[in-house]
DNA sequence: GTGAAAGCGCTAACAA
DNA sequence: TTGTTAGCGCTTTCAC
């Protein structure tokens, strides 16, 4: 038999006394209400005993407050987006917030319909990393008051609050340390998408060729493809731009396929590229030679991003104040990435 | 300017007609109540030019039904579980429902608040990958007459029902492969956990090994600690243990740990360790050898699941009947459970 | 200091 | 065939 509820009215009328009371109490306002030490006390005690809840429901439906946040990332599997997940819920958690979340997959229906689910459920503030087509539903977010925040990218076109890496920066730094090591024909594979943080790491590849009067090899692939077919688009390009000898990957999972692309190239005679990613991997760290990657400050960024929300929610004047971060990433140099000369004593 | 949301009185006044009548439309008992066509029309035309959409939270205050699904999984970022969440949501989506997902980690405490948090929120339906020791919360859920769903593992204490794979018998084949393959002191490394499906992958290994004759090495890593304390664990016990010839790991991330413990061993002159895992994993595939893997069925698994908790949600008479799956696993066989001799062939 | 009552937006029994 | 109305459980204004 499911348990009856309990309902405000049973606290009440447990204690002869009315709902107000009791709903003042729960709402901290004994004090302001000068309700008795005395009664507060009685309802807080009975309301623990009988391990009574408000509804969160009909709490939410009075005061239009759901107390969730929702966190909308590209693909939750992927562990820069888990781990940031991870990180903001905690934060949360302790301001009194649920996170929910879900992913996008870089599909801008999915986002849509998102986004609608997340209205019709009255959420309090977004977290969104947005694919490419929803300025739209996000402006009208922004207009209809929500606090929004965007995080790993943003759109250019759009006023908005975001928080973000300087991916030209440490994308440049990361490939002039691979001219550093003697590689000469970089090539940066891609996704063929406009978003602003692959835009970004592509300028700082480009820059630091053009500093060094290094020819560009760039190869972008077509982002709904399969797995399958990347990896295979990656080995014929690699086949076809012979004169390569060093890789940098866009994205940790782009990584993933670029090693598997070479895993299946006939590399005899040619010596091995020479490797980096952007963005950290579990199969960078094991992998032989371990790989040189662009780590993210997974830390600072859902720090950054849970602050800049709680912010807007708890103070609607902050709300019209657009704010943006941008925080530096940090180059982790691994085998992948030194001279081959080196490489051969090391390993 | 917020736009004001429209609400049902909206329509109904606009159209000068009830509420009655326009939620009756809307929630498609127009035919039922013998509402005309003509009315019936040009309501939904009203309500689709308007973009009218019902408040979900008052919704629920009234039916007492949220059409969310709670998904509570060990750990989101592990591709195991982050896949199945997406197909269950997929399938979920498809029914009308909505799943929320979280991460107990593991950790009874957190898998306890999130049950509450969802409780609050009245949501319809269950599926949990439980921790230990949370079964007096499962069977209260029950008790109160939710759809609980558990998959991965379960409790032997506890008629549930749930959706596992058969971890005795994959492991034992898998163990069997590694026999067969030459190896003969096969180490097998687990939590420290009681949990069913690592109890039974551990029975399926003593299993395969008395039928052969050979002497197991248990070695079983405390769950809470670190990775890089697990890592260190397993890399001094390998050093203690030195006729091992193989491992299998319980999971595919004890996978990963077993790797980087092997890699910084010094195994000279002692060739390499036969390599089996419990869990496929990304990182299997790549590495050199690939590693050979005990691979779960996770679009069954989803189907199973999901499937089981929209029959409990549609008819309720199915509420009572205890259904519990078992599938089969598969192993998939790479480089690095081949025999040694095999393999500087293949290599 | 405390309580009565309105109302958040919706559903559905009952009336007409 | 359609409308009136009573709640779902809570917050909060206003009255006493």
């Amino acid at each position: 038999m499911k348990k009856k509820k309990l309902s405000i009215r049973d606290i009440a009328s447990q204690l002869n006394i009315s709902i107000t009371t009791v709903s003042f109490i729960l709402n901290g306002k004994a004090k302001e209400k000068r309700i008795s030490e005395d009664l507060t006390n009685k309802v807080l005690n009975l309301v623990k005993e009988v391990g009574y809840k408000p509804n969160q429901i009909a709490q939410s439906l009075r005061t239009g407050k759901t107390k969730i946040i929702g966190l909308m990332v590209e693909d939750i599997s992927n562990v820069f987006f888990s781990n940031v997940a991870r990180l903001i819920e905690e934060n949360a958690h302790k301001k009194g917030y649920k996170i929910i979340y879900c992913s996008t997959e870089n599909n801008p229906e999915k986002a849509r319909e998102l986004i609608n689910m997340f209205r019709d459920w009255n959420i309090d503030g977004y977290i969104i990393t947005p694919p490419a087509g929803i300025e739209d539903e996000i402006q009208s977010l922004i207009s209809d008051n929500y606090p929004v925040i965007l995080f790993d990218r943003y759109y250019t076109n759009l006023k908005t609050n975001y928080v973000v890496i300087d991916n030209y920066e440490s994308t440049y730094r990361a490939i002039t340390h691979l001219i550093e090591q003697g590689y000469k024909d970089i090539a940066f594979i891609t996704l063929d998408s406009r978003q602003s943080q692959m835009e970004e790491r592509l300028r700082g590849y480009k820059k630091a060729l053009a500093d060094h009067k290094l020819k560009p090899y760039v190869k972008r692939l077509a982002f709904d493809e399969s797995k399958e077919k990347n990896v295979q688009q990656i080995a014929s390009y690699l086949k076809k731009q012979s004169e390569v000898d060093a890789i940098f990957t866009a994205t940790n999972y782009i990584g993933t396929w670029g090693i598997e692309a070479i895993q299946n190239l006939d590399t005899k005679g040619k010596g091995r590229y020479g490797l980096a990613s952007f963005d950290d991997h579990d199969i960078f760290k094991l992998y032989n030679p371990p790989i040189t990657a662009v780590a993210q400050p997974v830390e600072e960024i859902s720090q950054a991003v849970i602050k800049m929300v709680l912010d807007q929610l708890e103070d609607s004047s902050k709300a019209k104040a657009v704010e943006t971060i941008t925080l530096p990433a940090k180059l982790i140099v691994r085998g992948s990435s030194l001279s081959r000369t080196d490489l051969d004593v090391v390993i």
